[in-house]
DNA sequence: TTAAATTCCAACGCTTTGGTTGGATAATAC
DNA sequence: GTATTATCCAACCAAAGCGTTGGAATTTAA
């Protein structure tokens, strides 16, 4: 907490002011960052008709905003219950949604479950930032150069493509 | 380092005297657990010709032993340097030539980059572990019920097949 | 049986961390 | 002007964590 404050140019007393306690704080980013992945993909991401550079643009915030995924796994390292898990679901299940009535009319294939279709997608575009370390080890270099990161966009949207573009 | 000697029913001070200090008990772990992985493997996994099922043992794995993912999600939030990463990398490397020697002679397809494919089956197999608080607000299932793993696991066969098999 | 290890136990020192408090200082409102 | 509010600063507290130490007890070796 005086790392953060001190980061944020203020002192620990406004911190707890603010957000009154470190549970709280995390919450709070928590819950605004998942809020502005949204917005952007509502704002960038084509339609399911063009599933790779809907997941694309999924890689994209990622890699603008490395945060999330580090609040994400440790939430998931801690014990304790997720943040906002209700609301978090209902949305969760709305995109799902989405993705189901795609595979009917088939704009997508429907060889997975639909919401296990979301959950590898996200995974696909989130995993080259969960473990840096394994990306580097496997690939021999540390996907910060522009050339190297574009690479790795192409080869999620093209992944994107193989498990969820129709396929006749 | 109090809580890991009383869960092991010696007392901190042996802890110390077997492994040095904390961050060593980590690495000693870790390089364990990763080479138990590679062993099971050995032993279970088929050839690249069943690129499904392959991924589909690491998936097992990672089910019965959901401590090695929590170490590699550790080690890479954390802000030191990587676990033994020259060998790691040799190891990561020497799985690559097999894929890119698959695609070659055509027992894969060669839509995506070698070391990118392996990277990428490491994470269909491991996402589900890494974010389990995720899975569960996707899929209305927190996976421990054998039915809703063994669906797990099957769609993570299906999209590894997807993803490197052969389509002529 | 005696000597040398190994292990256990409890306490200790030191640092980090989450969270609070008391008062000085600045900004804003009336 | 004064009164109120917001901010800063520094110190403080209590708990937890890493690592050590000084024996006591137990096992092993000679």
């Amino acid at each position: 907490m005086a790392r953060i404050a001190s980061l944020a140019g203020i002192n620990k007393e406004r911190l707890y002011n603010y957000f009154g306690d470190k549970r709280r704080l995390f919450e709070t980013v928590l819950i605004e960052e998942l809020e502005k992945l949204a917005i952007s993909l509502g704002v960038n991401a084509p339609g399911l008709e063009n599933i790779g550079e809907y997941t694309g643009c999924i890689f994209d915030y990622h890699a603008e905003h490395p945060q999330l995924v580090r609040l994400l796994l440790w939430e998931g390292l801690a014990e304790g219950p997720a943040v906002n898990e209700a609301a978090r679901t209902a949305h969760y299940q709305r995109t799902v949604a989405m993705f189901a009535e795609a595979q009917r009319d088939g704009t997508l294939n429907d060889d997975l479950d639909p919401a296990k279709l979301v959950f590898l997608l996200i995974g696909l575009a989130a995993w080259w930032f969960a473990v840096p370390q394994l990306s580097r080890m496997v690939t021999g270099s540390d996907g910060s150069a522009s050339t190297e990161r574009s690479l790795r966009r192409a080869c999620v949207v093209s992944a994107a493509q193989h498990l969820a573009s129709r396929h006749p």
